[in-house]
DNA sequence: CTGAAAGCGCTAACAC
DNA sequence: GTGTTAGCGCTTTCAG
């Protein structure tokens, strides 16, 4: 089957069926004042009766210098915590009339720039990215651009442009001391991103202030060189296990493996929270259903991709807006700590 | 911070800059052929020097009539199963030079015939669905285009375009074989699609196919007007095995929803399968760490969405493409029937 | 191997 | 309320 070239109409044509001049037809369809209702309907039945599809490539092109587009970078695109970032702010975009290009910048700084060079090349009105670090590369790109940048995730507190994120820091902070006020004196770490370092390493930092405040560090650590995983954090479990056989409490890089964890000390037989306690963090749907609930620091990755859709947006048109936004977490008590 | 305009270096000043016209700048940065190699490296070293990002929004204008955008729907960027197939297209695509735009059609026609619309304004070069079914303005605003199309998850032996998927028909017929061979009588099916339904009708409909020849149905069914997740399915279950306490075995939409309905058999201290069987389809990662194996259809997402990503590439550069791929699915025998 | 001219489809700016 | 005139930054001819 060739590929033939139809669907050819376009505004001229619409205008001159509509006995109008392109212009005229263009204000219609852009909804900016300057026409009659009657002029209206006739050119929207034009274009209904042609099928016309106007051309986006040439608006762009034509006018402002800067497409509708809005470049989104995450991680993986097969984040559980990302997927929901990806669609609450792909929904709330899709709402102010943006289209979400995407990219998975795989925890990348190099990665991260070919992208940024390459979605830049269509002229976007915004981007989002979401890597804890971009390369200088990657900054003066963008500042040079001027364009709309908001980071999210982390909490960065002088960014190139916005930045909506969580406190990570904070939440490995308190989560140390509620950990601690339950009486666990050895803790170990689990995670999973020895090879790019992302925000996990600052939550166990935060993790590790608390710690050094009541003079104590983690006990043994175990970073594997993988993506976090329900079976990285089994795996991890294993290991760390088996090296340090007095451990009561592992905290984890998130909750998947921190779940994962849990089934490793289940299949062992190890009484959570009695002979091990685990907490994790960012909540994931299925600890509803699992027969413990899961220690974990609750954040709304919903929240987060609305509220820097929001303020991207916001930013492009120039209202005003807050440079920095802190997206609320919660330590929620559960049955494993 | 205001909004300037920055960035403003076009192809001209490189080209002044490099003592060379527009056109052989052009075909450097394109690496079309027709320039010397002496040519190539003063145009490269003046695009760095100026800091020239390419304007493909004029390049797609002034040129084929067609950018390199691929537009992909899916139903939810925060579905797993999806977030893979995304994750796998979008690495094929880039790799292949094109960008990914994204949309969530949220299992409704209407949602993706606005996307569809919205999207062709792009003028991609070709489009990923997954929609089990769409409008018919949908399909005509296609088949008018003429653009390439993948029709992707379901099976469509008369598709649009071209079709890569599971047959979730022989999904289902073929786990009512494998249940009843087992020697289970008494089935139930969990859903979550009552209200639009997905392909997990469509399985459904070959488990009953099946039954039907051994002159059974379903002995309970229980379908909630939900999205399928964990909880769902953990609900579900309760709901079922509350109205029909008699059933062996219960069939579920999915892996999401049947491990929920595992749980909760736990919950109710019921031995799975002695009490009662589960059975899924499509293969969660979390099922590598649960205490039992689940029985389930595997399938591979990514697989299926590296080949929509190449048959749909090829058709673009109108290589010879099979119309219709279908992705292999294996049942995969657990513990839990 | 290189360049000049034309034009893609739309919108901004300005006239009427 | 409507039309006219340019021109956005590239690429596609077609000449040399």
């Amino acid at each position: 089957m060739a590929r033939e070239n139809k669907a050819k109409v376009n505004l001229s044509e619409v205008a001159k069926a509509a006995g109008v001049s392109k212009m005229t037809a263009s204000r219609v369809l852009r909804n900016a004042s300057g026409f009659s209702e009657e002029t209206r309907q006739r050119v929207l039945r034009e274009v209904e009766r042609l099928g016309y599809v106007p051309n986006r490539i040439a608006a762009a092109f034509g006018s402002e210098q800067t497409s509708t587009i809005i470049g989104v970078s995450v991680p993986f695109l097969s984040s559980s915590l990302f997927g929901a970032v990806l669609d609450s702010t792909n929904g709330a975009l899709a709402k102010f009339g943006y289209q979400t290009m995407i990219g998975a910048h795989e925890n990348s700084s190099e990665t991260e720039e070919t992208w940024v060079k390459n979605i830049l090349s269509w002229r976007p009105a915004g981007l989002i990215l979401s890597a804890p670090r971009h390369s200088k590369a990657t900054r003066d790109l963008l500042r040079n651009h001027g364009i709309p940048v908001a980071e999210i995730w982390n909490l960065n507190t002088s960014p190139i442009d916005l930045s909506v994120g969580f406190n990570h820091y904070d939440c490995g902070h308190e989560m140390a001391l509620y950990i601690l006020s339950k009486g666990y004196r050895r803790i170990g770490y689990v995670g999973a991103d020895a090879l790019a370092p992302g925000l996990g390493a600052l939550r166990r930092k935060g993790f590790i202030a608390a710690l050094e405040a009541s003079n104590m560090t983690f006990a043994s650590e175990e970073i594997l060189s993988d993506r976090s995983s329900f079976y990285a954090g089994f795996y991890g479990t294993e290991t760390i296990l088996n090296r340090n056989r007095n451990l009561d409490c592992i905290y984890f890089q998130d909750d998947a493996m921190a779940i994962g964890g849990y089934f490793y000390c289940k299949s062992k037989d190890l009484r959570v929270p009695q002979d091990i306690a685990i907490a994790g963090w960012g909540s994931m749907e299925i600890a509803s259903v699992l027969p413990q609930r899961l220690t974990t620091t609750v954040v709304s990755t919903q929240a987060l991709g609305k509220a820097a859709a929001q303020s991207l947006v916001a930013r492009i048109r120039g209202e005003p807006v807050d440079d920095v936004v802190i997206s609320g977490t919660r330590l929620a008590p559960g049955a494993t700590v």
